[in-house]
DNA sequence: ACGATAGTTCGAATATAGTCGAACATTGAA
DNA sequence: TTCAATGTTCGACTATATTCGAACTATCGT
């Protein structure tokens, strides 16, 4: 039998969940990862920017887990450009699902702030 | 030595965490599981609740555990109330350490609405 | 002091997540 | 077509979560 894989274009098509499809709990998982959590917050100042520009010295492995995670939960784009893959946050589709919760997260203070 | 617990009366004074020093990533992990979220729309519809009242058939050890959860992220405070424990969210102070926060995620529909 | 009720804690089993190196795939450029 | 650059996938290991029964603790009423 043919054993090479068939379709090795389906390969580079980076899969993205229609944002109705996406739930709540799955979006809130996905941010509660302070890695992830810090990949969101630099792409919602700087736009985008390719994986590697936000791996924090983390290992390519690991950062990828993190960024599918956040494609599987709706969070963020990645589209090809070049041998580099840009990501970029669905802002627009997320503010339409859930009014609101991007917003309020990202204006959120994440860590306790010091206490005398 | 002296074996037995000292301060025994310490195991009734349930513990809760001062608001400011819970983290976002904490509160929306304790958020991110569906039976915790159903608890916490739960408390914010019916103001409060004993643990029971909402184990949605579940054994009183695995609600137990989510309760601390919600308590340890800041999201319930549990107060003892004859043999029971009453719960309540603590919406004020939830608001002022993560504004919007608790009130995006309750106004989100959490699951995928229908798609034809 | 006893019993009934409501939760907690413990322990063990299972399940899910995170981490990272190594091998592989894809792209563009030399 | 060979190479360097960028991610993905795989596999193994570790860590953390979830689940649930059983034993325990606290509280109230009798």
């Amino acid at each position: 039998m043919n054993e090479r894989p068939v379709l090795s274009f389906a390969m580079r098509m980076i899969q993205h969940p229609a944002i109705e499809d996406v739930a709540l709990s799955q979006v809130l998982y996905a941010l509660s990862d302070p890695v992830r959590l810090g990949v969101v917050r630099q792409l919602a100042q700087g736009g985008e920017a390719t994986c590697s520009a936000l791996d924090a010295g983390r290992p390519k492995s690991s950062m990828s887990h993190h960024f599918r995670v956040l494609r599987e939960a709706g969070l963020v784009r990645t589209r090809t450009d070049g041998p580099a893959h840009m990501n970029e946050l669905r802002r627009d589709e997320l503010e339409r699902r859930f009014p609101g919760l991007l917003t309020v997260v990202l204006a959120a203070q994440a860590e306790a702030p010091g206490r005398t």
